[in-house]
RNA sequence: GCGCCUCUAGCUCAACGGCAGAGCAACGGACUCUUAAUCCGCAGGUUCUGGGUUCGAAACCCAGGGGGCGCACCA
């Protein structure tokens, strides 16, 4: 960079190796993590190693306590076994000590006698800090006051820790902290394990469901040229060897149904979508979707299937259908509401509406009910407009509304029964949106048209828009078989079984803004 | 983007313009059945940052930063 010569190497060496005295005799951070620094070039002084490459455990600690949970209080077993996880507390009466160590499973505590392990491995034991990772061997016993125990034999360090842990009874509630360090929060929370825990039985449950209907787990590209299958702002990026702009997608439509016209029938895909927009504790920009297709079906089947896997991964997440919404125990088991989105606006509004009526007619309507819109929307928009501000907070228990208008739904196929509506539903619980389904638009020259009315919109400022994807039509073209297609918010659905307000909750590293370290 | 709230020891929290403190963790000591062990002792601070007001600021004012909530945005 410049010429200014550096410094000298040897003025900045000589007091990194040994911390100052002060530092080892205070107490704050920097003391804590020098002394537990200093016991480590302890431990290798001995010849033992505070960083071993493995450990073979006979149990885990749930194991232990199905097998033994129930043995007398004072009774000692002949059940030798090896555990391993983390040191929680620690309680030194001398010539005893008692911890709680904990693993994935469970938590269980470790009885450590002076007379049992000799004076130099109950030193160190003594030594250990609150957060190292150790690995024990004992057997199963019950203390006198029937607390399930291993009397420890011997123990090994498996991982120093060089930073303390957070309070071992409060916790960390200051919620910065806990999302930027969910390693920390997972440590001492264990409403942030249990909420993970959900989440993954959440997405498991899915995955068994649709495995079970036939369907197959396919993956499709997460840049695209073209950010289409839903309106919202894209992510753009760039790939420097075809010097060419992507967009991270924004949904995984178009991709699943190219498949269906490839004639796999049954796909699924579960995967992590980006939309660049506002965050709130429903909203974070990357965010995971599964979106699902099946041939020969349409709407009908699609509203009987969500229903299905919604109440199944309840079932599997929870052990029960029935769940808190809003302070209200709902049964899921119980058959959902269906109602269109125009009988919806109609009750709320009390008079009839329809996306043939006359434009000023509509706009009348919203400007009666403070819903203000813009020159360029339509009939369809403007029911949808009034639909969100005046009846989606309303529908608590689950719904279906359904008969979106065609203006707002470019890849539904119209009605049957009215070619201004499209077979088309979403789901809401407790105000939010959960998923989105139709019966698929399978004409390629419909979707030529409806795809140029999006590029018109695109063209007059509309940058939710999307433009004409010519390769999906070109799919189009081979045929599409009558199909129907879901997708589902799997981030809301899990906060719904997990019973969190903020999706942050649910998501193991959601995006924040740059720390300041 | 806007409004309101918030930021103090590693963690959880006090201090209402007047000496920055407690509990836990740590450190030293006692204790062979504890359960957030208990008891005695000791130590630990850029009060988010930068300005300002004041004899005196963690506190009040201004600007900035992080976070939360709400609104806006959002298929």
């Amino acid at each position: 960079m410049n010429d200014t010569p550096q410094p000298s190497a040897d003025s900045s060496v000589t007091d990194v190796v040994e911390p100052a005295d002060d530092v080892l005799t205070g107490s704050g951070l920097a003391a804590e993590k020098a002394k537990r620094l200093a016991k480590i070039a302890g431990i290798r002084a001995d010849g033992r190693e505070p960083y071993p490459y493995r450990f073979d455990r006979s149990h885990t600690l749930a194991e232990i306590r199905a097998a033994h949970g129930d043995i007398e209080a004072g009774a000692e077993t002949d059940a030798h076994v090896a555990v391993a996880g983390r040191l929680m507390l620690k309680r030194d009466t001398g010539k005893l000590i008692f911890a709680n160590l904990r693993d994935r499973s469970d938590q269980i505590q470790l009885f450590i006698s002076k007379a049992e392990v000799g004076d130099d491995a109950f030193a160190s034991i003594a030594d250990l800090d609150l957060g190292d990772w150790i690995g024990v061997e004992g057997s199963v016993m019950a203390t006198r006051t029937g607390e399930l125990s291993i009397k420890v034999q011997s123990l090994v360090l498996l991982a120093k820790a060089v930073r303390p842990i957070p309070d071992k009874w409060k916790g960390l509630t200051d919620t910065d902290t806990r999302f930027r360090q969910r390693y920390a929060d997972l440590i001492v929370n264990e409403d942030a394990r249990r909420a993970f825990q959900v989440r993954h039985a959440t997405i498991q449950s899915f995955r068994t469901t649709l495995s079970g209907r036939g369907y197959i787990e396919v993956e499709t590209p997460v840049l695209h040229m073209e950010a289409g299958g839903a309106h919202a702002r894209p992510f753009v990026t760039h790939h420097n060897t075809l010097d060419l702009d992507l967009y991270l997608r924004i949904a995984l439509e178009l991709h699943l149904k190219r498949l269906i016209v490839g004639g796999m029938e049954r796909v699924f895909e579960i995967g992590r979508i980006f939309r660049n927009e506002g965050m709130s504790t429903r909203h974070n920009p990357e965010f995971t979707m599964m979106e699902c297709y099946q041939a020969f079906a349409d709407v009908s089947d699609i509203i009987a299937l969500t229903e299905e896997l919604i109440t199944n991964a309840a079932r599997d997440a929870l052990g029960t259908t029935t769940i808190d919404l809003d302070g209200e125990m709902v049964d899921l088991a119980q058959p959902w509401r269906q109602v269109r989105m125009i009988d919806l606006v109609a009750e709320a509004t009390g008079v009839e509406v329809h996306p043939s009526q006359p434009l000023e007619q509509l706009r009348s309507l919203a400007a009666q009910h403070g819903v203000s819109c813009a020159p360029r929307w339509g009939s369809g928009k403007i029911i949808e407009e009034l639909f969100e501000a005046l009846c989606e907070h309303t529908l608590v228990h689950p719904t279906f509304v359904t008969g979106h208008p065609v203006e707002i739904s470019p890849l539904a196929r119209v009605d049957r029964n009215d070619p201004q509506l499209t077979e088309r539903f979403e789901l809401f619980i407790v105000g939010r949106e959960f998923a989105n389904g139709y019966s698929e638009l399978n004409d390629p020259v419909e979707q030529r048209t409806r795809f140029e009315d999006e590029q018109a919109a695109k063209d007059a400022g509309d940058d939710e828009a999307t433009g004409v994807d010519e390769d999906y039509l070109r799919a189009l073209e081979y045929g599409m078989p009558p199909t129907g297609g879901l997708g589902v918010g799997m981030d809301r659905v899990a906060m719904m079984l997990a019973g969190v307000s903020s999706i942050k909750e649910i998501i193991l590293f959601p995006t924040l803004r740059p720390e300041v370290l």
